[in-house]
DNA sequence: ATGAAGCCTTGACCGAGATCAAGTGGAACC
DNA sequence: GGTTCCACTTGATCTCGGTCAAGGCTTCAT
C-alpha cells in the first residue's frame, strides 16, 4: 500500500480525513478511480436531495451545514441529523434517501459515484471498516439525542445544543486554548426548534434566559460566547463530560 | 464458498440470518472458528450490561426482548432501542458499551467473543457489509423515532408504537392473514413511556382510550387485538405505509 | 384467608411549553 | 430616506401532558 506517501494531515481541501473516508488517501491515489469524484455547491436553502429519491452518490460535507429532516404531511418537521465539515452523507447499498436533505448555509460537498464507490469499498476493506466506524457513531448520537428529545427540558435542550455545537466547533478549529469559547451559530432560531423539538418562540425565550443569567453572552443574534462551558453542561444535564458527537 | 450448501430457512435457533450474521451461515461452517459462539440467558429485569462497562462479546437476540437506555443523574430514562428476535448487539471495534442493556423479558442470545469476531469480520467482507447494513437500518429506526419523540402526540406516539410492535410481530411470524392483528404487549406501561418519553400514567390514559373508541381491543392488559391496522396508523400519523424498523 | 407487592387505572390539579398576536431591528432594495 | 422583508423577541392565554394521590386487580407468600 502507498498509504505510507500521503500525508494526511495536509489534505486541506478534504477534511474528510477526520472521520470519513478521505478522497486523498483512498481514492486519489488509485488512478483506476479518477473521475468517480466530484464537488458540488449549493446555496443556503437550497434542498441537496427529497426524502424518497433516487440517491446516486454519497459524500461528505467539505465546508457548510446540511440537516436532515423528516417532516409529517401536516407539516411538523422534525431535524435527525446535523452534518458539520468533515460528516459522510449516504448510504452504501440503498436506492433512495430516507429523508430530506437541506443545505442550511451555503455548502460545498464532496461526492462520489454511488457504483464505483461501492465497488471501491468492496477491494477495500479499510474503506468498508471506516464506514462501519462513522455509521456506529452516527448511531451513537442518534441515541444520544434521543435522550434529548425524550426526556429534557426546553432549557436543558437548548443547553445541549449549544455545547454541541460549541464541542463540534472547537474540534473543527481546536485553539482548545481553555478561555472562553466563541462561535457563531449556524441556525436559525426555528431550525433550532425543529432539532429540539419545540417551537422557536421557545427557543427564543430559553436563550432570552441563559443570556440574561450570564451562562451564554449574546452579540447581535449569532454570535455567542460561552464563558464557562461546564455551567453550560451542567445546564444541559449532561452526566459526563465525554463527547458525543452530532 | 460452501454456503450454497446450506439451508438458510432451516436455521431454526438462529433467528440472525434475518438481518444479521447468521451463525450457521458464516461461523459454524468455519471449523477454526469453533467456540467462539455461546449463549446467554436472562431473567426478565436483568441487566446484560452497564453503560460504560467493557464489552467483549457481540451477539443477537435469539427469544425474548431486551432494551438499550440511556439514564440521567437525576432518574430520567429514556429508551433508544428495542431488540427484537434477530436484532443484533455490539459495536466491533468499540471497548465500552455507549448505554444500558436490559433484559425487558425472559432473553436468550446468541453471543461471540469480540476479538475473534472482528477478526471473522476482518477475513469475511460480506459479514462486514451485513453488518453496515444492519446498522444503517438501525440508524434510520432511530431517526424515524427522533420524529416520534419530538413532535407526536401522546395519542400518535402510543399508536407509533403499537403499530411498530405490530409490524415486527408480523414480520416475525409471517402469517400475514389481512384480518385483525393480534398480539401481547412485551412492555409493561412504564417501559413504554420510557420508550415514548412519557409518564406511565398519560401511557396508560391513551390506551384506555384508544380502547374506548375502538382502535385497539385489549383482553386483559396486555393481550391487544388490532382490527384495522390502516386505522391504527392513521392515528400514529404515519405519513406512508413503508415499513421502517424497530 | 390475609397480606403484600407489582402493575395498572382513574381523578384532580398544575405548569411547561404551544399558540396566537404584536412589535423590534437590521439588511436589502428602490 | 422610505419600504419591505426576514429573523427574532416578547406578551397573553390556552392546553396537553406531568404530578400527586387513591384505588383496583393479580399473583405470590404466609
Amino acid at each position: 500500500m502507498l498509504k505510507a506517501q500521503f500525508d494526511h494531515t495536509n489534505c486541506s481541501d478534504c477534511p474528510i480525513r477526520h472521520r470519513a473516508v478521505c478522497a486523498h488517501c483512498d481514492v486519489d491515489e488509485l488512478e483506476e478511480l479518477e473521475g468517480i469524484k466530484y464537488y458540488r455547491t449549493f446555496e443556503a436553502g437550497q434542498t441537496v436531495i427529497w426524502s424518497g429519491d433516487q440517491m446516486n452518490f454519497v459524500g461528505s460535507v467539505v465546508s457548510g451545514i446540511a440537516s436532515l429532516t423528516q417532516t409529517m404531511e401536516d407539516g411538523r418537521t422534525q431535524m435527525v441529523g446535523l452534518l458539520l465539515p468533515s460528516d459522510f452523507v449516504g448510504r452504501p447499498g440503498r436506492e433512495t434517501a430516507p429523508y430530506d436533505v437541506l443545505a442550511t448555509t451555503d455548502l460545498v460537498m464532496c461526492c462520489f459515484r454511488k457504483k464505483p464507490f461501492e465497488t471501491l469499498m468492496g477491494n477495500t476493506p479499510h474503506i468498508a471498516h471506516r464506514l462501519l466506524q462513522m455509521t456506529l457513531d452516527e448511531l451513537d448520537a442518534a441515541r444520544e439525542w434521543m435522550l434529548v428529545l425524550g426526556r429534557k427540558t426546553a432549557r436543558e435542550k437548548i443547553a445541549s445544543l449549544l455545547s454541541i455545537i460549541a464541542r463540534r466547533d472547537a474540534s473543527i478549529a481546536p485553539k482548545q486554548k481553555p478561555g472562553p469559547i466563541v462561535f457563531d451559530l449556524p441556525l436559525t432560531r426555528e431550525a433550532m426548534a425543529d432539532y429540539l423539538g419545540l417551537t422557536l418562540e421557545t427557543v427564543s425565550r430559553q436563550i432570552s434566559a441563559l443570556k440574561k443569567e450570564g451562562v451564554i453572552e449574546l452579540e447581535g443574534k449569532r454570535h455567542v460566547t460561552i464563558p464557562d462551558m461546564r455551567r453550560l453542561m451542567d445546564e444541559a444535564g449532561d452526566d459526563s463530560d465525554g463527547g458525543f458527537l452530532v
